[in-house]
Order: C-alpha cells, then sequence, then structure tokens
DNA sequence: ATGGCTGCTTTGAGCAGA
C-alpha cells in the first residue's frame, strides 16, 4: 500500500507561471500532477527542474492555447500515454492526456469553455462531452482504477456556484452542460470532492476580476471523478486555495487528493 | 448596463478565457 497525492491544476500559462509551479511542487510534492492550459508546444515546457525533482513528464502541448500535461514522481512511473480521444473525430485541440501511473490509469482534460450558450464554442462544448461519455465509459470497462480530472468548465450543483440565481443559465452552469457532465458521471465514476464532502461550499476558480477571488466569488469547476474502486481509496480531497493568493497566480486553485493504493 | 483581469500574439490591439 503506499499513499498517492494526486492533483489537477489548471496553471493558465506554464510559461507565466513557472516560478510559481515550481515553488508549490517543490513545497506540495504531489505524486501524479495533471496540468491543464499549459499553453504552449512541448519543447517549450520547462522539464529541467521538474525531472530534477524526479518527475517523469508526458506532454500534450499546443501553440497559445490548451495543451494539457502529466507528471509522475519516482518511484511512479508514466506508461501506455495516450493523446486525443482517438476516436476517428477532430484532434487539433490539445485537450486530453491519459497515462497509466502505479496502477490507476490517469486521463486529464481540459474541456472547452463554451463561451456562451447559443454560440458555436458551446455546441462545440457539448459534443466534446459526449466524446469524452463515450471515452469514459470505454476506459471504466477496461480499468478497474480508474480517474478522470481536469478543468471540466461546469459547476455541477448550486453549492459549487457562489450566486446560483446568477449564474442559472450563464456558461458553466448551464443546465445542458449540468446535464453533460452528469452523463460523465454516469458512465461509471464519482465526484471525489463530493465523496468527502456531501455539503459545503468549494471552489476552484475565481475570476481576475472585480476583487472576486477575496469576496470569495468563485465556481467549483476542477474536478477528479474516480471509479468505485479507486473512489473507495480516497482518504482526502482538498482545495489549496493558497495557490490562488499573491503575486500573478492562475485562476485556478489546485484540488489534491490523497488515494491509498 | 457595461466591464472590470490576464495571457497570448509574426508587438499591438484584439481574441479568449471563465
Amino acid at each position: 500500500m503506499r499513499r498517492v497525492k494526486l492533483v489537477t491544476w489548471n496553471v493558465n500559462s506554464i510559461r507565466a507561471r513557472f516560478g510559481r509551479v515550481l515553488e508549490w511542487v517543490k513545497q506540495q510534492q504531489p505524486d501524479v500532477l495533471c496540468m491543464q492550459e499549459i499553453k504552449c508546444v512541448d519543447q517549450e515546457f520547462p522539464v529541467d527542474d521538474l525531472r530534477a525533482l524526479g518527475y517523469e513528464i508526458a506532454l500534450h502541448g499546443q501553440k497559445t492555447y490548451n495543451g494539457v500535461a502529466i507528471l509522475a514522481r519516482a518511484p511512479l512511473t508514466l506508461t501506455d500515454v495516450t493523446r486525443g480521444f482517438d476516436d476517428g473525430g477532430d484532434e487539433t485541440q490539445a485537450r486530453l492526456i491519459a497515462a497509466t501511473v502505479g496502477g490507476v490509469r490517469v486521463v486529464n482534460v481540459y474541456v472547452p469553455n463554451g463561451q456562451a450558450p447559443g454560440t458555436d464554442k458551446y455546441t462545440f462544448k457539448l459534443a466534446w462531452y459526449e466524446r469524452l461519455r463515450a471515452y469514459v465509459a470505454a476506459a471504466v470497462g477496461k480499468h478497474e482504477r480508474f480517474v478522470v480530472c481536469g478543468d471540466f468548465n461546469v459547476a455541477p450543483a448550486p453549492e459549487d456556484v457562489h450566486d446560483p440565481a446568477v449564474w442559472e443559465g450563464q456558461i458553466h452552469f448551464s443546465i445542458p452542460e449540468r446535464e453533460a457532465l452528469a452523463t460523465i458521471v454516469a458512465a461509471g465514476v464519482e465526484d471525489v470532492l463530493r465523496r468527502m464532502h456531501p455539503s459545503g461550499q468549494f471552489f476552484t476558480w475565481w475570476d481576475y476580476r472585480q476583487l472576486a477571488f477575496p469576496k470569495n466569488k468563485g465556481l467549483r469547476i476542477d474536478h477528479i471523478l474516480a471509479s468505485p474502486a479507486l473512489a473507495a481509496r480516497v482518504r482526502s480531497v482538498a482545495i489549496d486555495r493558497e495557490a490562488r493568493k499573491g503575486k500573478e497566480p492562475s485562476d485556478h486553485a489546485p484540488v489534491i487528493a490523497e488515494l491509498e493504493v
């Protein structure tokens, strides 16, 4: 049995955030770190300092937007790395990477933002969710210990939104988006934050504008969803609000799950 | 009522994010 600290964090550009990310990694020592929005091609990802700390790194980078990465700390290693859905559909946006780490199949996603209901981007987001649903349904059948984590860009329930009345029908909290996220859960995974904390407000993102963080006007849109066998091994789940404080933070905070595997 | 911040870009005003 080994205690594994698994983290998902939308870093909002690894090049703009690297100093803070490196300090955070040194302090928190995650065993598995899933990053979203690295916003660079693979060759520009700053691998050296992280490798020196014992991390193996798998990248699915892209210029300007998107880009995802999975890091695993020795003695854990990354095997069977795959990128994209591989379902015959469009793969021009780097939003999904998967790897097997310590006997756990880990899928790291950056779900499209969707801009606003009624837009082409919103339609694209819902279609992306349908591809993800099929992907997760197939993967949970193959891997008993399975987790899909990342920036889902959807707040599942009113408690996950600072002002549900204001957000009702808006992007990230519209009914079709919440139903789309629910289909992922229905494919056979569980929201581990709610498993450990069935009620209460928890946010993972706060707008840079309007003092949203000091006022705690946030959304819970970053999630860790685990198969039943893995969810049963979750010992704690927390959101590190400290990482959202201070100078030049990402607008997202890391979500940290401790697993006994 | 709107935008309010931040990061990106064949470096400069516009897009995108959430």
